[in-house]
RNA sequence: UCCCGAGUAGCUCAGGUGGUAGAGCAGGUGACUGUUAAUCACCGGGUCGGGGGUUCAAGUCCCUCCUCGGGAGCCA
Protein backbone atom coordinates (compact mmCIF):
# COMPACT_ATOMS: atom_id res chain seq x y z
CA UNK A 1 0.00 0.00 0.00
CA UNK A 2 3.17 2.33 -0.70
CA UNK A 3 2.53 3.77 -3.38
CA UNK A 4 5.50 6.19 -4.98
CA UNK A 5 5.48 10.06 -4.14
CA UNK A 6 5.15 12.11 -7.35
CA UNK A 7 5.31 16.08 -7.68
CA UNK A 8 2.70 17.80 -9.63
CA UNK A 9 4.49 19.17 -11.73
CA UNK A 10 5.60 15.39 -13.12
CA UNK A 11 1.89 14.05 -12.95
CA UNK A 12 1.36 13.93 -16.38
CA UNK A 13 3.90 10.96 -16.40
CA UNK A 14 1.61 9.10 -14.11
CA UNK A 15 -1.63 9.06 -15.88
CA UNK A 16 -3.56 5.64 -14.60
CA UNK A 17 -1.04 5.33 -12.06
CA UNK A 18 -1.56 5.30 -8.03
CA UNK A 19 0.53 7.95 -6.62
CA UNK A 20 1.09 10.14 -2.96
CA UNK A 21 1.72 13.51 -3.35
CA UNK A 22 1.88 16.10 -0.13
CA UNK A 23 1.13 19.51 -0.12
CA UNK A 24 -0.81 22.72 1.01
CA UNK A 25 -5.05 23.15 0.34
CA UNK A 26 -5.61 26.77 -1.93
CA UNK A 27 -9.03 26.21 -2.37
CA UNK A 28 -11.86 23.54 -1.40
CA UNK A 29 -15.23 23.11 -2.88
CA UNK A 30 -18.09 20.77 -1.77
CA UNK A 31 -21.07 19.47 -4.18
CA UNK A 32 -22.36 17.49 -0.89
CA UNK A 33 -21.30 14.25 -2.07
CA UNK A 34 -18.23 15.09 -4.19
CA UNK A 35 -15.80 17.41 -2.70
CA UNK A 36 -12.75 19.34 -4.70
CA UNK A 37 -9.65 20.14 -2.82
CA UNK A 38 -6.96 22.20 -4.54
CA UNK A 39 -3.19 22.00 -3.19
CA UNK A 40 -0.29 22.92 -4.21
CA UNK A 41 3.45 21.40 -3.78
CA UNK A 42 5.84 23.79 -4.57
CA UNK A 43 6.16 22.54 -8.33
CA UNK A 44 2.01 22.84 -9.50
CA UNK A 45 -1.35 22.89 -8.82
CA UNK A 46 -3.61 19.90 -8.40
CA UNK A 47 -6.96 19.38 -8.70
CA UNK A 48 -8.31 16.18 -6.13
CA UNK A 49 -11.27 15.07 -6.48
CA UNK A 50 -13.26 13.26 -3.23
CA UNK A 51 -16.02 11.16 -3.85
CA UNK A 52 -18.60 10.18 -0.57
CA UNK A 53 -19.86 6.82 -1.97
CA UNK A 54 -16.48 5.58 -2.94
CA UNK A 55 -14.32 6.60 0.17
CA UNK A 56 -13.86 5.20 3.26
CA UNK A 57 -15.89 6.98 6.02
CA UNK A 58 -13.13 8.26 7.95
CA UNK A 59 -11.45 9.27 4.57
CA UNK A 60 -13.94 11.53 3.96
CA UNK A 61 -14.28 12.84 8.00
CA UNK A 62 -10.51 14.06 7.10
CA UNK A 63 -12.32 16.23 4.19
CA UNK A 64 -14.04 18.24 7.39
CA UNK A 65 -11.11 19.22 8.90
CA UNK A 66 -9.32 20.97 5.51
CA UNK A 67 -9.21 24.41 5.56
CA UNK A 68 -6.76 26.92 3.67
CA UNK A 69 -3.17 26.32 3.91
CA UNK A 70 -3.67 22.92 5.77
CA UNK A 71 -0.88 20.27 5.06
CA UNK A 72 -1.79 16.91 3.24
CA UNK A 73 -0.94 14.05 2.11
CA UNK A 74 -3.22 12.47 -0.38
CA UNK A 75 -2.78 9.01 -2.60
CA UNK A 76 -5.16 8.11 -5.55
CA UNK A 77 -4.96 6.90 -9.32
CA UNK A 78 -3.93 10.22 -11.52
CA UNK A 79 -6.19 11.07 -14.22
CA UNK A 80 -6.28 12.65 -17.32
CA UNK A 81 -9.84 14.96 -17.44
CA UNK A 82 -11.29 17.91 -19.61
CA UNK A 83 -12.66 19.54 -16.73
CA UNK A 84 -9.88 20.04 -14.44
CA UNK A 85 -7.81 22.77 -14.51
CA UNK A 86 -4.61 22.09 -15.82
CA UNK A 87 -6.04 19.00 -17.48
CA UNK A 88 -4.77 16.55 -14.93
CA UNK A 89 -6.67 15.33 -11.36
CA UNK A 90 -5.89 12.62 -8.76
CA UNK A 91 -8.62 10.41 -7.95
CA UNK A 92 -8.40 10.24 -3.98
CA UNK A 93 -8.57 7.33 -2.27
CA UNK A 94 -6.36 8.39 1.35
CA UNK A 95 -6.07 11.62 2.76
CA UNK A 96 -4.21 12.29 5.67
CA UNK A 97 -3.55 15.92 7.31
CA UNK A 98 0.25 16.16 8.22
CA UNK A 99 -0.26 20.35 9.42
CA UNK A 100 -3.52 21.37 10.41
CA UNK A 101 -4.03 25.31 9.77
CA UNK A 102 -6.60 27.09 11.49
CA UNK A 103 -9.74 28.88 9.94
CA UNK A 104 -8.45 32.10 10.48
CA UNK A 105 -5.49 32.14 7.39
CA UNK A 106 -5.52 35.92 6.81
CA UNK A 107 -4.93 35.85 2.43
CA UNK A 108 -7.42 35.28 0.86
CA UNK A 109 -8.68 35.05 -2.30
CA UNK A 110 -9.26 38.70 -3.53
CA UNK A 111 -8.16 42.14 -3.59
CA UNK A 112 -5.70 43.14 -0.13
CA UNK A 113 -4.03 46.32 0.74
CA UNK A 114 -0.46 46.29 0.05
CA UNK A 115 0.19 47.22 3.88
CA UNK A 116 -1.73 43.98 4.87
CA UNK A 117 0.20 42.23 2.10
CA UNK A 118 3.47 43.08 3.34
CA UNK A 119 2.62 42.85 7.23
CA UNK A 120 2.08 38.74 5.99
CA UNK A 121 5.02 38.61 3.48
CA UNK A 122 5.86 35.77 5.35
CA UNK A 123 2.89 34.18 4.28
CA UNK A 124 1.92 36.49 1.10
CA UNK A 125 4.86 34.97 -0.98
CA UNK A 126 3.06 31.69 -1.34
CA UNK A 127 0.45 32.81 -3.41
CA UNK A 128 0.39 31.97 -7.12
CA UNK A 129 1.30 35.55 -8.16
CA UNK A 130 4.36 36.08 -6.00
CA UNK A 131 5.39 32.50 -6.96
CA UNK A 132 5.74 33.67 -10.44
CA UNK A 133 7.60 36.78 -9.89
CA UNK A 134 10.37 34.39 -7.28
CA UNK A 135 10.41 32.15 -10.25
CA UNK A 136 11.43 34.67 -12.89
CA UNK A 137 13.90 36.53 -10.48
CA UNK A 138 15.74 33.08 -10.15
CA UNK A 139 15.77 33.22 -13.91
CA UNK A 140 17.16 36.33 -14.35
CA UNK A 141 19.69 35.60 -11.30
CA UNK A 142 20.71 32.30 -13.11
CA UNK A 143 21.01 34.04 -16.45
CA UNK A 144 23.05 36.96 -14.75
CA UNK A 145 25.74 34.11 -14.04
CA UNK A 146 25.73 31.90 -17.10
CA UNK A 147 25.87 34.93 -19.10
CA UNK A 148 29.28 36.14 -17.48
CA UNK A 149 30.15 32.48 -16.63
CA UNK A 150 30.22 32.15 -21.02
CA UNK A 151 32.50 35.29 -21.32
CA UNK A 152 35.09 34.39 -19.09
CA UNK A 153 34.39 36.67 -15.82
CA UNK A 154 35.08 35.76 -13.01
CA UNK A 155 32.75 36.01 -9.93
CA UNK A 156 34.60 37.96 -7.13
CA UNK A 157 32.09 38.51 -3.89
CA UNK A 158 33.04 42.43 -2.52
CA UNK A 159 32.76 43.13 1.07
CA UNK A 160 29.39 44.28 2.46
CA UNK A 161 31.38 46.09 5.31
CA UNK A 162 33.42 48.84 4.39
CA UNK A 163 35.09 52.29 5.93
CA UNK A 164 33.68 55.65 4.53
CA UNK A 165 33.67 54.85 0.78
CA UNK A 166 31.39 54.61 -2.34
CA UNK A 167 29.21 57.02 -3.37
CA UNK A 168 27.40 59.82 -1.96
CA UNK A 169 24.17 58.99 -0.65
CA UNK A 170 22.79 57.87 2.42
CA UNK A 171 24.69 55.04 4.32
CA UNK A 172 23.90 52.76 7.08
CA UNK A 173 26.49 52.55 9.81
CA UNK A 174 27.51 50.38 12.53
CA UNK A 175 30.08 50.25 15.31
CA UNK A 176 33.45 48.19 14.12
CA UNK A 177 35.52 46.70 16.76
CA UNK A 178 38.22 49.51 17.43
CA UNK A 179 38.26 51.02 14.21
CA UNK A 180 35.73 53.39 14.09
CA UNK A 181 32.53 52.74 11.82
CA UNK A 182 31.74 50.85 9.31
CA UNK A 183 29.43 51.34 6.62
CA UNK A 184 27.18 48.41 4.93
CA UNK A 185 28.43 48.94 0.99
CA UNK A 186 26.58 50.61 -1.06
CA UNK A 187 28.55 49.15 -3.96
CA UNK A 188 31.94 46.71 -4.97
CA UNK A 189 32.48 48.38 -7.65
CA UNK A 190 35.56 49.89 -6.33
CA UNK A 191 37.13 46.58 -5.01
CA UNK A 192 35.52 45.40 -8.52
CA UNK A 193 38.27 47.72 -10.01
CA UNK A 194 40.81 46.41 -8.23
CA UNK A 195 40.12 42.59 -9.11
CA UNK A 196 40.02 43.44 -12.95
CA UNK A 197 43.89 44.43 -12.93
CA UNK A 198 44.11 40.28 -11.39
CA UNK A 199 41.82 39.15 -13.69
CA UNK A 200 40.95 41.28 -16.36
CA UNK A 201 36.64 40.93 -16.39
CA UNK A 202 35.06 40.15 -13.13
CA UNK A 203 31.87 40.46 -11.96
CA UNK A 204 30.43 41.19 -8.18
CA UNK A 205 26.64 40.37 -7.70
CA UNK A 206 25.37 40.99 -4.01
CA UNK A 207 22.96 42.59 -1.51
CA UNK A 208 24.06 46.67 -1.37
CA UNK A 209 22.34 48.89 1.31
CA UNK A 210 20.99 52.54 0.89
CA UNK A 211 19.95 54.71 3.82
CA UNK A 212 18.03 57.74 1.50
CA UNK A 213 15.18 58.36 3.31
CA UNK A 214 13.36 57.51 0.08
CA UNK A 215 9.53 56.29 -0.88
CA UNK A 216 9.00 55.50 -4.58
CA UNK A 217 8.09 52.70 -6.44
CA UNK A 218 11.82 52.45 -7.50
CA UNK A 219 13.70 52.06 -4.51
CA UNK A 220 14.61 49.88 -1.72
CA UNK A 221 17.04 50.32 1.34
CA UNK A 222 18.98 46.83 0.87
CA UNK A 223 18.53 45.49 -3.47
CA UNK A 224 20.50 43.07 -4.93
CA UNK A 225 23.12 44.49 -7.91
CA UNK A 226 25.64 43.00 -10.39
CA UNK A 227 28.65 44.91 -11.19
CA UNK A 228 30.94 43.94 -13.87
CA UNK A 229 34.41 45.77 -14.19
CA UNK A 230 36.25 45.18 -17.53
CA UNK A 231 39.81 46.01 -18.00
CA UNK A 232 40.70 47.77 -21.43
CA UNK A 233 36.98 48.28 -22.24
CA UNK A 234 35.82 51.51 -22.90
CA UNK A 235 32.80 53.80 -22.50
CA UNK A 236 31.57 52.09 -26.02
CA UNK A 237 32.69 48.61 -25.14
CA UNK A 238 31.08 49.48 -21.82
CA UNK A 239 27.67 49.65 -23.61
CA UNK A 240 27.40 47.14 -26.09
CA UNK A 241 28.43 44.68 -23.21
CA UNK A 242 25.47 46.16 -21.23
CA UNK A 243 23.15 45.57 -24.21
CA UNK A 244 23.93 41.57 -25.03
CA UNK A 245 23.80 41.17 -21.41
CA UNK A 246 20.21 43.05 -20.61
CA UNK A 247 18.75 41.55 -23.84
CA UNK A 248 20.49 38.26 -23.17
CA UNK A 249 18.49 38.32 -20.10
CA UNK A 250 14.86 39.00 -21.67
CA UNK A 251 15.37 36.61 -24.02
CA UNK A 252 16.03 33.93 -21.67
CA UNK A 253 13.44 34.80 -19.25
CA UNK A 254 10.99 34.72 -22.51
CA UNK A 255 12.45 30.98 -23.22
CA UNK A 256 12.13 29.80 -19.88
CA UNK A 257 9.63 31.56 -17.81
CA UNK A 258 7.08 32.10 -20.45
CA UNK A 259 4.30 30.34 -18.32
CA UNK A 260 5.21 32.55 -15.57
CA UNK A 261 4.84 35.97 -17.61
CA UNK A 262 1.88 34.61 -18.60
CA UNK A 263 0.35 34.48 -15.13
CA UNK A 264 1.03 38.03 -14.27
CA UNK A 265 -0.35 38.91 -18.07
CA UNK A 266 2.79 40.26 -18.85
CA UNK A 267 2.43 41.75 -22.26
CA UNK A 268 5.53 39.75 -23.97
CA UNK A 269 5.47 41.29 -27.10
CA UNK A 270 6.86 44.20 -25.33
CA UNK A 271 9.60 41.79 -23.90
CA UNK A 272 10.41 40.18 -27.51
CA UNK A 273 11.29 43.52 -28.93
CA UNK A 274 14.19 44.09 -26.51
CA UNK A 275 17.39 42.88 -28.75
CA UNK A 276 20.49 44.95 -29.49
CA UNK A 277 21.68 47.10 -30.04
CA UNK A 278 19.83 49.91 -28.24
CA UNK A 279 19.16 53.49 -29.23
CA UNK A 280 21.57 55.39 -27.56
CA UNK A 281 21.04 59.88 -26.99
CA UNK A 282 24.12 62.05 -26.23
CA UNK A 283 23.10 63.99 -23.10
CA UNK A 284 22.72 67.26 -24.37
CA UNK A 285 21.00 66.11 -26.95
CA UNK A 286 18.58 64.66 -24.64
CA UNK A 287 18.41 68.20 -22.69
CA UNK A 288 17.34 69.12 -25.74
CA UNK A 289 15.04 66.84 -26.69
CA UNK A 290 13.49 67.00 -23.07
CA UNK A 291 12.88 70.73 -23.88
CA UNK A 292 11.16 70.56 -26.84
CA UNK A 293 8.66 68.05 -24.70
CA UNK A 294 8.17 70.42 -22.37
CA UNK A 295 10.54 69.31 -19.18
CA UNK A 296 11.83 72.17 -17.39
CA UNK A 297 15.20 70.12 -17.35
CA UNK A 298 18.14 72.37 -17.83
CA UNK A 299 21.71 71.39 -18.86
CA UNK A 300 23.92 70.14 -16.18
CA UNK A 301 20.67 68.94 -14.01
CA UNK A 302 20.26 65.02 -13.15
CA UNK A 303 17.12 63.57 -15.27
CA UNK A 304 14.15 63.05 -13.08
CA UNK A 305 12.05 60.42 -13.25
CA UNK A 306 9.56 61.84 -15.34
CA UNK A 307 12.21 62.68 -17.65
CA UNK A 308 13.37 59.27 -17.91
CA UNK A 309 9.79 58.00 -19.10
CA UNK A 310 9.39 61.24 -22.01
CA UNK A 311 13.03 59.77 -23.27
CA UNK A 312 12.19 56.01 -23.98
CA UNK A 313 8.65 57.03 -25.43
CA UNK A 314 8.21 55.80 -28.42
CA UNK A 315 11.25 53.35 -28.08
CA UNK A 316 10.61 49.43 -28.08
CA UNK A 317 13.84 48.75 -26.60
CA UNK A 318 15.70 50.16 -23.59
CA UNK A 319 18.01 53.58 -24.32
CA UNK A 320 21.05 54.34 -23.29
CA UNK A 321 21.69 58.38 -22.27
CA UNK A 322 25.22 58.96 -22.30
CA UNK A 323 28.20 61.24 -21.31
CA UNK A 324 26.23 63.41 -19.12
CA UNK A 325 27.58 66.69 -16.64
CA UNK A 326 30.53 66.34 -14.59
CA UNK A 327 28.45 67.24 -11.36
CA UNK A 328 25.51 65.10 -12.09
CA UNK A 329 27.45 62.08 -11.58
CA UNK A 330 30.11 60.56 -9.22
CA UNK A 331 33.57 61.24 -8.48
CA UNK A 332 35.42 58.19 -10.35
CA UNK A 333 34.05 58.61 -13.58
CA UNK A 334 36.84 59.45 -16.22
CA UNK A 335 36.26 63.05 -18.00
CA UNK A 336 35.38 63.43 -21.48
CA UNK A 337 38.48 64.48 -23.61
CA UNK A 338 36.15 65.90 -26.14
CA UNK A 339 34.01 67.78 -23.53
CA UNK A 340 35.92 68.27 -20.44
CA UNK A 341 32.67 69.55 -18.86
CA UNK A 342 31.27 65.97 -18.90
CA UNK A 343 32.50 62.13 -17.95
CA UNK A 344 32.24 59.20 -19.83
CA UNK A 345 29.16 57.33 -18.28
CA UNK A 346 25.58 56.09 -19.66
CA UNK A 347 22.38 55.27 -17.85
CA UNK A 348 20.41 52.71 -19.04
CA UNK A 349 16.53 53.20 -19.10
CA UNK A 350 14.26 50.70 -19.49
CA UNK A 351 10.69 51.45 -21.52
CA UNK A 352 7.60 51.95 -20.56
CA UNK A 353 8.20 54.08 -17.92
CA UNK A 354 10.60 51.49 -15.95
CA UNK A 355 13.36 54.09 -15.51
CA UNK A 356 17.20 53.25 -14.97
CA UNK A 357 17.99 50.06 -14.49
CA UNK A 358 21.64 50.40 -15.30
CA UNK A 359 24.56 52.79 -14.71
CA UNK A 360 27.64 52.87 -16.04
CA UNK A 361 31.17 54.65 -16.81
CA UNK A 362 34.41 54.63 -17.90
CA UNK A 363 36.36 54.82 -15.01
CA UNK A 364 39.14 57.86 -14.35
CA UNK A 365 42.20 56.02 -15.28
CA UNK A 366 44.51 59.24 -14.66
CA UNK A 367 46.08 59.63 -10.96
CA UNK A 368 46.27 63.01 -10.69
CA UNK A 369 42.78 63.89 -12.42
CA UNK A 370 41.38 61.06 -9.73
CA UNK A 371 43.11 62.70 -6.71
CA UNK A 372 41.96 65.87 -7.84
CA UNK A 373 37.84 65.00 -8.18
CA UNK A 374 38.39 63.10 -4.57
CA UNK A 375 39.36 66.58 -3.35
CA UNK A 376 36.78 68.57 -5.20
CA UNK A 377 34.25 66.38 -3.58
CA UNK A 378 35.49 66.62 0.04
CA UNK A 379 35.88 62.74 0.44
CA UNK A 380 38.14 61.66 3.00
CA UNK A 381 41.38 61.21 0.89
CA UNK A 382 42.62 58.52 3.48
CA UNK A 383 40.25 56.46 2.83
CA UNK A 384 40.88 56.13 -0.92
CA UNK A 385 44.94 55.85 -0.74
CA UNK A 386 44.43 52.17 -2.15
CA UNK A 387 42.04 52.93 -4.66
CA UNK A 388 44.60 55.51 -6.28
CA UNK A 389 47.22 53.18 -5.77
CA UNK A 390 45.13 50.95 -8.61
CA UNK A 391 46.26 54.15 -11.09
CA UNK A 392 49.77 54.70 -9.56
CA UNK A 393 50.84 50.58 -10.42
CA UNK A 394 50.07 50.30 -13.96
CA UNK A 395 46.96 52.44 -14.48
CA UNK A 396 44.91 50.77 -17.79
CA UNK A 397 41.67 51.69 -19.11
CA UNK A 398 38.80 50.13 -17.51
CA UNK A 399 34.80 50.14 -17.42
CA UNK A 400 32.12 48.98 -15.76
CA UNK A 401 28.20 48.94 -14.78
CA UNK A 402 26.21 48.17 -12.06
CA UNK A 403 22.33 46.58 -12.85
CA UNK A 404 19.78 46.93 -10.22
CA UNK A 405 18.20 43.08 -10.14
CA UNK A 406 14.86 44.23 -8.41
CA UNK A 407 14.42 47.07 -10.72
CA UNK A 408 14.78 44.36 -13.63
CA UNK A 409 13.02 42.19 -12.24
CA UNK A 410 10.08 44.68 -11.60
CA UNK A 411 10.55 45.47 -15.81
CA UNK A 412 10.19 41.95 -16.59
CA UNK A 413 7.29 40.68 -14.69
CA UNK A 414 5.44 44.11 -15.41
CA UNK A 415 5.25 44.90 -11.77
CA UNK A 416 4.07 48.53 -10.75
CA UNK A 417 6.48 48.60 -7.19
CA UNK A 418 10.14 46.95 -6.40
CA UNK A 419 8.48 45.61 -3.55
CA UNK A 420 7.30 42.71 -4.57
CA UNK A 421 10.45 41.67 -6.77
CA UNK A 422 12.07 40.34 -3.60
CA UNK A 423 10.76 38.06 -1.14
CA UNK A 424 11.45 40.24 1.87
CA UNK A 425 12.02 44.18 0.88
CA UNK A 426 13.53 46.16 3.27
CA UNK A 427 12.12 49.82 2.90
CA UNK A 428 12.11 53.11 5.05
CA UNK A 429 9.22 51.61 6.96
CA UNK A 430 10.15 48.03 7.38
CA UNK A 431 12.01 45.78 9.03
CA UNK A 432 10.09 42.48 8.98
CA UNK A 433 9.04 40.04 8.28
C1' U B 1 12.80 66.65 4.60
C1' C B 2 8.74 68.58 1.34
C1' C B 3 3.86 68.01 -1.42
C1' C B 4 -0.65 65.10 -1.92
C1' G B 5 -3.98 61.01 -0.19
C1' A B 6 -6.00 57.43 3.28
C1' G B 7 -7.26 55.32 8.33
C1' U B 8 -15.15 52.46 9.50
C1' A B 9 -16.33 44.33 10.88
C1' G B 10 -10.82 39.44 10.07
C1' C B 11 -10.26 41.59 4.60
C1' U B 12 -11.95 45.17 0.55
C1' C B 13 -14.95 49.19 0.79
C1' A B 14 -19.93 52.31 1.00
C1' G B 15 -21.80 55.71 4.48
C1' G B 16 -25.66 63.67 0.08
C1' U B 17 -27.09 69.17 3.53
C1' G B 18 -24.74 66.28 11.43
C1' G B 19 -29.93 62.36 13.99
C1' U B 20 -25.73 56.73 18.17
C1' A B 21 -23.48 52.08 11.48
C1' G B 22 -24.09 48.81 6.08
C1' A B 23 -22.53 45.51 1.69
C1' G B 24 -19.42 41.83 -0.52
C1' C B 25 -15.77 38.38 0.82
C1' A B 26 -13.82 35.53 5.02
C1' G B 27 -15.66 32.58 9.57
C1' G B 28 -19.87 29.24 11.72
C1' U B 29 -24.38 26.05 10.63
C1' G B 30 -27.27 23.66 6.88
C1' A B 31 -28.48 22.10 1.44
C1' C B 32 -26.43 20.21 -3.11
C1' U B 33 -22.74 13.88 -7.17
C1' G B 34 -18.21 17.72 -11.52
C1' U B 35 -16.85 22.19 -8.96
C1' U B 36 -13.28 26.07 -11.39
C1' A B 37 -12.22 32.72 -6.48
C1' A B 38 -18.80 27.00 -7.05
C1' U B 39 -23.87 28.30 -5.70
C1' C B 40 -28.10 29.02 -2.17
C1' A B 41 -30.25 29.90 2.97
C1' C B 42 -29.44 31.35 7.96
C1' C B 43 -26.04 33.11 12.12
C1' G B 44 -22.14 35.67 14.87
C1' G B 45 -19.03 39.88 14.29
C1' G B 46 -17.74 47.37 15.31
C1' U B 47 -14.50 52.16 21.58
C1' C B 48 -15.78 54.42 13.05
C1' G B 49 -6.69 55.59 14.17
C1' G B 50 -5.75 58.59 19.30
C1' G B 51 -6.92 63.16 21.94
C1' G B 52 -9.48 67.77 22.25
C1' G B 53 -13.38 71.24 20.54
C1' U B 54 -18.32 73.11 18.35
C1' U B 55 -23.44 71.14 19.04
C1' C B 56 -29.40 68.98 22.21
C1' A B 57 -26.80 65.40 18.95
C1' A B 58 -20.32 64.02 15.43
C1' G B 59 -18.16 58.26 11.35
C1' U B 60 -19.78 63.12 9.30
C1' C B 61 -17.77 69.92 11.00
C1' C B 62 -12.99 72.34 13.35
C1' C B 63 -7.99 71.74 15.76
C1' U B 64 -4.06 68.51 16.95
C1' C B 65 -1.17 64.13 17.16
C1' C B 66 -0.08 59.15 15.27
C1' U B 67 0.29 55.47 11.46
C1' C B 68 0.46 54.08 6.52
C1' G B 69 0.28 54.80 1.11
C1' G B 70 1.69 57.72 -3.45
C1' G B 71 5.05 61.28 -5.40
C1' A B 72 9.56 64.72 -5.21
C1' G B 73 14.77 65.03 -4.12
C1' C B 74 18.72 61.08 -4.50
C1' C B 75 19.79 56.70 -6.73
C1' A B 76 20.23 50.63 -9.28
Amino acid sequence: MTSPYARITELNTHIGQVVRVRGWVTHLRSSGKVAFVVMRDGSGTLQCVLVKVSLPAETWEQYGGLSHETTIEVAGEVRSDKRAPGGVELAVTSLTITGPSPADYPIQPKEHGIDFLLDRRHLWLRSGRQRAIARVRHEIEQAIRDFFHKRDFTLVDTPILTAAIGERSGLFSTEYFDEGTAYLAQTGQLYGEAAAAALGRIYCFGPTFRAEKSKTRRHLSEFWMVEPEVAFNDSDDNMRLQEEFVSYIVQRCLERRRDELIELERDLSKLETVVAPFPRIDYSDAVRLLERKGSGVKWGDDLGAEDETLLVEGHDRPVFVFNYPKEAKAFYMKENPDDPRTVLCNDCLAPEGFGEIIGGSQREDDHDRLLRRIEEEKLPIDAYGWYLDLRKYGTFVHSGFGLGLERTVAWICGLPHVREAIAFPRMMHRLRP
